[in-house]
DNA sequence: AGTACCACCTGACGGC
DNA sequence: TGCCGTCAGGTGGTAC
């Protein structure tokens, strides 16, 4: 599920569960989603310590702990992060438990192992060193406009850029697309000023929405195109037929007369 | 700079 | 039930 939105509520709930408790174990970490990290190392950073804040930029959730580093999730395509199910839910696919001192325990889990843990000292030099563009839930305007400044690529590809703006997947590409009634193969190049200004509304409008509504697709509006992501449902603005297309390698659902190309 | 394709890994689902 | 192809919300590399 790990678009933008989905990262977003992972974090709130981290915030909202886990923050200040003392770990008093780092359980089964799975070795090979860690990069140029030890499991030893990992815990000898994180036993004792407490999580202290949290930082979110595009897919990537930071929390600091008190004895100075980050701890850094990537979910991939399967991560999820849990501090409810005590017991865990999914025993198989957990890739890193945080045991917390008086209780929840942190749950990591990515069934597909396309996710990652990091450790780091320095939030923004991970970024950068990721080339990562401005986070798309908080960019402003300006921002925005200049991310897509000199840009030649179909629109969808170049929103799905985590170069050019952090944040945005497959999923809600699309709906982003759907509510600024742009087709997702349209060149950058071809949307003059206030289609551009229009797409940074609904790229805040769209993930703010869902993020607060935490990324739960059954409680998605209804005037959203994501309910009605199959071939031959009803757009839920013209009653048209949502259509399915293969762009920039991935499947982009939209409706034809919505989205002109 | 942009695109198309492959790989990573582990499934779920439909057709036969 | 088994086998096979296809698809899945991410990212990184390669070749053109």
């Amino acid at each position: 599920m790990p678009e933008l939105p989905d990262v977003e509520a992972y974090r709130r709930h981290l915030v909202a569960t886990a923050l200040h408790r003392r770990i008093d174990g780092v359980e089964h970490v799975s070795t090979e989603m860690l990069t140029g990290l030890s499991a030893t190392t990992l815990r000898r950073k994180l036993v004792g310590t407490s999580l202290e804040s949290s930082r979110r930029h595009g897919k990537y959730l930071f929390a600091r702990t008190d004895g100075g580093p980050w701890l850094v999730l990537h979910f991939g395509m399967t991560g999820r992060l849990d501090c409810d199910g005590r017991a865990g839910g999914d025993r198989d696919h957990t890739r890193l438990v945080l045991a917390l001192h008086g209780g929840c325990s942190l749950a990591f889990e990515d069934q597909r192992k396309l996710g990652g843990i990091w450790l780091t000292d320095d939030v923004d030099r991970f970024i950068a060193a990721r080339n990562l563009g401005p986070d798309a839930l908080t960019v402003e305007k300006a921002g925005f406009l200049d991310a897509l400044h000199g840009r030649r690529g179909a629109v969808k590809a170049t929103l799905m850029n985590q170069s050019i703006v952090a944040g945005i997947g497959n999923i809600y590409a699309d709906e982003i697309l759907f509510h600024a009634r742009v087709h997702p193969r349209r060149p950058v190049q071809q949307l003059d000023e206030g289609a551009r200004v229009q797409l940074h509304r609904q790229v805040r409008h769209v993930l703010g929405t869902a993020a607060d509504r935490n990324a739960d697709p059954g409680r998605m509006p209804r005037s959203w195109l994501l309910p009605r992501r199959t071939e031959g449902e009803p757009c839920p603005r013209c009653g048209g037929r949502v259509e399915r297309i293969r762009a920039s390698g991935r499947s982009a659902y939209l409706c034809p007369r919505c989205q002109r190309r």
